[in-house]
DNA sequence: CACTAGAGATAGTGCTACTATCCAGTCCGA
DNA sequence: TCGGACTGGATAGTAGCACTATCTCTAGTG
């Protein structure tokens, strides 16, 4: 397979599939001369793969390149990969130096989680995302504590235990591996796709 | 108070303080001569949220106008406003001209919802989203149909269905708006963050 | 053998969210 | 009362991102 049907294939045009394998989120194809190559299955779905990551999921190009090379580092455990993807798809990582107030607040967040038996690094992103949230809703609306997040939490906790209970499909390790990270990031833009959907039809009952 | 007071409470640039109401995100103060204005708690709240928006929602400058205008369109019922944030917040519109693979998905995911029992209005942006998520799944894993998404429907069901029930601590219409609108965006994160955690536990009680 | 197509390198584009500079006017302490 | 810091408003500049266009040389093709 050339480029041009690469492209065609994938409904990626061809500079932008130039410009993937020249930002390294894709590999250059088997050279065939000195100016032509050959690109293969492997292509079309690596290729699949960045535009769900960029499209569904929203990530910028640096992210998708992170997220590519968790998941193509063979000598990684599942529960590796998954931390290294969800560092990368972290909005927020550790401020370099965060205000005393965000400070107080990622400590209640640190607290809730241990009061949720919930054994989970202490450097996920996922906690500084959690104080900046929660000091908004205290500024704004006197909000204390974190127990505001307690429902959410325990929904949080269903979704991902039936989530990491199924199997892929295909179940070698790098289908699997491929699974576990776009299905964080597939689904993710799924549940809160129909929770907007929810408020709207809930809404409608209760103020229409 | 002057404009490097507000400033200062609100941790903004002076310049974004002057970019935001340039571009009308921010009401200008009550000036008090040639070139001097006074603003006062109204500002400060504004630009809180804002920043909220910005930074926890993630949103973009027009997307937060948009988020404002609803907020402020005093003749809007709560749940007009509601939608019109949900339309501001989406990450894709209709497209112009949908392939016809996903036009032919966003049938099923039409379908889905209108199992569930869902009232929501023909044109609600999710509805593409989740089209977009499912052909992604198809092309990827052959997954077939949008029961996929059932256990999410009704997780997301169930949050939207107690967040409608919650009340905000001030109970005037435009407090009600603001905590529905920025509840929409800030739960949203939360619920993000949790289910990332989850996922966390979960597979390191799996995987490692 | 003209001509389309391909690969790679380099440079340019359009957009977004700020950020910097300038200016005339104002405030305020010595 | 005067000088320096500060103010609001206008205009211009910047950095980063995700492409997109152009150029050059080479390969295959009817």
């Amino acid at each position: 397979m050339r480029m041009s049907e690469l492209s065609r294939e994938t409904e990626v045009p061809v500079p932008t599939v130039k410009y993937y394998i020249r930002e390294g989120l894709l590999p250059s194809g088997s050279p065939t001369g000195p100016n032509q190559a050959e690109y293969g299955q492997d292509h079309v779905r690596r290729l699949r793969l960045i535009r769900v990551l960029r499209e569904v999921g929203g990530l910028g190009i640096a992210q998708v390149r992170k997220v590519l090379e968790a998941i193509d580092a063979e000598e990684l455990s599942l529960h590796e990969v998954l931390g290294r993807a969800h560092h990368a798809l972290a909005p927020s990582e550790e401020p370099s130096e965060p205000s005393p107030e965000l400070a107080r607040v990622k400590e209640k967040v640190d607290r809730f989680i241990e009061d949720l038996g919930w054994r989970v690094s202490a450097d996920a992103p996922a906690r500084w995302t959690l104080a900046e949230a929660l000091l908004a809703l205290e500024r704004m609306w006197g909000v204390e504590g974190a127990e505001t997040f307690l429902p959410y939490a325990r929904v949080a906790d269903r979704v991902a235990a039936s989530e990491l209970a199924s199997r892929p499909p295909n179940g070698s390790r790098a289908g699997m591996v491929e699974w576990m990270v776009v299905g964080t990031v597939v689904y993710e833009a799924v549940l809160t796709a129909l929770r907007r959907l929810a408020q709207e039809h809930h809404s409608a009952r209760r103020f229409a």
